[in-house]
DNA sequence: GTCTATATACAGATAGAC
DNA sequence: GTCTATCTGTATATAGAC
């Protein structure tokens, strides 16, 4: 027997990965209790015991959903600025690629001003940070004499986080799950990017 | 009297457009038909009597959010292509801020795939045209000699595009309607797109 | 066309046995 | 901890009078 895991705990568990899941693929307004019952093998009355609403297990299970989401600033180190910039980018669009469900999610709730403050925040944090790597990037390579002196790294870096957000956009605006067209798309943003910060 | 709009018109008239207002601002599944009754001055079943189910009422409603979206044409007609570019890019913006509402509402049917496919195709549709009158614009400043001979009209159009979708995106992503980091991010969008293009 | 009253369904949440 | 049974509110939709 398992001291540290016991019964209890593992069903709590169930319910909040299963309920993360069900949240993420069908929305809160859509996924009824008995669903998130059914597919975890529980009553309804049991989820209720565990969270004292459903809210509050939405809100605990947006922690499971939010897991995913982190930036590892090692995957950078070593890269010269032009390479870590390609990274960076190349980084984001496998992100958005492999959490399709829960980042199409999140977006959804933050468009609908329906995100906890905490998860808004986590979100708007996440954002800054990514924005951070970028804009020290470039400062590097500017202060290395890489790129040109006359280089404002922030203002480059926004520039590039806002149209990776406009390449997540229209991935939700599209039906299909297409991938060749924004693959040039993203090719000719690194590209022009470069050319543009370069000596 | 108007033989033209009887009673049962103008009742069904309001209807549509308080139901187009409180969708837009509510989202369909947190607007029953109790309010839009209320709001409208009428009684539930008469919603009913004139729509034949709150979805066919929310069908009916989109026409009504979606009249203001159209683009024309003529507004940049008669100014070099640099000019139109920059034009283009302020009339997308200044009508996401004027339609603030709506183009939130519409987005978010789009991200939860919950759109009807005519409203899908019909944002497409906008969307693509948008991007046609930049790909034109572009290419005629190509052929004109005022961008580079190497320019490629179609990719830099879809760079473009994108970039507007990302700040409309990030529009949604703050909680305070804040415009000034935008405006400096659109001028650095303006500028560098006509220093790469420009011969 | 427009109303009041009602049918029907289903959601979240509770009571209480085990 | 976990269940079945039930309460309670609210939503869409219908019936039928005016």
């Amino acid at each position: 027997m398992n001291e540290a895991a016991p019964q209890g705990e593992r069903t709590r568990d169930r319910i909040l990965t299963t309920a993360a899941l069900l949240f993420s693929q069908n929305g809160y307004d859509h996924t009824p209790l008995s669903h998130v019952a059914r597919e975890a093998g529980v009553s309804k009355a049991l989820i209720l015991w565990h969270f004292d609403s459903k809210e509050d297990l939405f809100r605990a299970a947006l922690g499971r959903t939010l897991e995913p989401y982190r930036i590892d600033a090692d995957a950078i180190a070593g890269l010269d600025a032009a390479r870590q910039i390609e990274r960076l980018v190349d980084l984001y669009v496998a992100f958005v690629s492999d959490n399709g469900y829960s980042v199409r999610f999140i977006v959804d709730l933050m468009v609908r001003h329906s995100a906890p403050d905490e998860v808004r925040r986590q979100v708007h944090d996440l954002y800054g940070m990514f924005r951070e790597l970028l804009t020290g990037a470039i400062a590097r390579g500017r202060d290395s004499g890489e790129f040109r002196p006359d280089t404002r790294p922030d203002l480059e870096a926004a520039l590039i986080v806002t149209t990776l957000a406009g390449i997540l956009m229209e991935r939700f605006l599209e039906d299909t799950d297409q991938k060749e067209p924004t693959d040039e798309l993203l090719r000719h943003l690194k590209r022009t990017t470069l050319e543009r910060l370069s000596v």
